[in-house]
DNA sequence: CGCTACGTTGAGAACAATCAACCCCGGTGG
DNA sequence: CCACCGGGGTTGATTGTTCTCAACGTAGCG
């Protein structure tokens, strides 16, 4: 499955900790992601038992159904997880950026498809390695039992906007969800990089691409949005949006 | 917030082992739950955290926004557990039967509320008291991440049901699921009862009572179920049924 | 014996999907 | 250089599924 991506460096044991040590150090997402909760001077088993991995745009990382051979970690770019159904309906199940987990809920195959929007960067741990770091790291676990509780939290909250919100109200929210979770890595809070089509957001959405492409016109025109070029969206009227998104007209 | 429920027997912290331990050797819902991966002989510990609890059905068990306080895990009967948007639109995210946990997904305070739908018994730990447990017995923490693992897993399938199923294919699939929690619970396969209402239902499936009662007398005039007295459906016709879900018309 | 909550069925309205046209842009090849 | 192509995006006209509103049936319960 691997042999399906670029990997930097090849995947050498347990070769060179301390150069290993220094590539966690530089790490963009420490702090975000599950290495955040790790002492300093146990990282080096982390990053003994890693693969660095480089991923182009558009290209598939783990396909539903597939053996589950690894967990990833992004440190860089963003990737969309979805899911299809046999007639080829798609529900993109969500977008990952810095500091998010693939790879945790499944058995032993893959329950979803991952695909890279942006080049992107990951940690891949093989599973036998990385369930005994879990054993060997208890803090390691609990960081990791609590971003699967905010995941959970986080598909609550989609399900409420799949079951119940409008075409509106949905484009409104997706737009404040990106904005928050681009904040929470320390990126402006008001202008954001659409790295995906249309088409991955209407399919994160339930609706179509028509249908967001409308919608995102309507805010535009009611002076919430501005879409400037290649993809970004400076959010002019937060407050509007956020009435927008729970329903207020 | 557990004085609005009926609790049986007084919460005496670690007071009767003995008495406790039998508690959980009865348990009807061991095999399914978190104590599952317990030792036998860590069991008391377990017990000696807990204290068991009978709510009536109806009866509001957590509410949104409320201090999270204790980590709950059904022994017996069914709960449900929802959102509710401003204005009163409501999802459920959820319906909970014995083996289930309930409150994992919190910080402080709850991010939903739960209900019972019959009568039903739970496990309740102070979550200070709980997170001691985990600390002391990795296995039991181990199982909560699996658990969490199977929830995240099963609420991606929800988000394709929710985003891109038809009425008459989520009717289909709510019912196939239904039947599988059942049968995992060692219930008969093809024949269930309906604790919910069906506004229950439709908030689970993101639609009005109408179309749900619309959509359940298509599926009886189809010969894929029968609908009984109090609640009771029969599946006649399960691999129509399984067709219906997935979309073939 | 009515009351209320729940469930079913029908008629019409509304929202989002579908079908279709068009634009823009980047890449490719004549 | 420019014509052509294809993918992504926007906009318009029409269709259709689901919602809304409304009536009625039924079962449980004081």
């Amino acid at each position: 499955m691997l042999s399906s991506v670029a990997v930097i460096g090849p995947p050498r044991a347990a070769a060179m900790p301390a150069k290993r040590l220094q590539d966690c150090e530089i790490c963009p997402a420490r702090g975000f992601n599950i290495c955040g909760a790790m002492r300093r001077e146990d990282l080096d088993h982390v990053a003994a038992a890693k693969s660095p991995l480089r991923l182009a745009a558009g290209r598939t990382l783990v396909s539903e159904g597939e053996p589950a051979t690894h967990f990833f970690n992004v440190t860089e770019g963003a990737l969309k997880t979805y899911k299809l159904m046999p007639d080829g309906r798609r529900q993109v199940t969500g977008f990952l950026f810095a500091g998010d987990l693939l790879g945790l809920a499944c058995d032993d195959t893959y329950t979803f498809s991952s695909e890279a929007l942006t080049d992107a960067s990951l940690c891949a741990f093989p599973r036998r390695q990385f369930e005994r770091l879990l054993e060997t790291f208890p803090r390691m676990e609990r960081q990791l039992l609590t971003m699967a509780s905010n995941e959970l939290a986080a598909a609550q909250d989609q399900m409420v906007l799949l079951g119940r919100k409008s075409a509106p109200e949905k484009v409104a929210s997706f737009l404040l969800m990106l904005a928050g979770r681009q904040e929470r890595l320390g990126r402006p809070r008001d202008r954001l990089r659409l790295a995906m089509t249309r088409s991955d957001i209407a399919d994160y959405l339930g609706l179509t691409t028509e249908t967001v492409s409308r919608n995102m016109t309507i805010l535009r025109h009611r002076g919430c949005i501005e879409l400037e070029a290649s993809g970004m969206v400076r959010l002019s009227d937060r407050d509007l949006l956020e009435e927008l998104a729970e329903g207020a007209e």
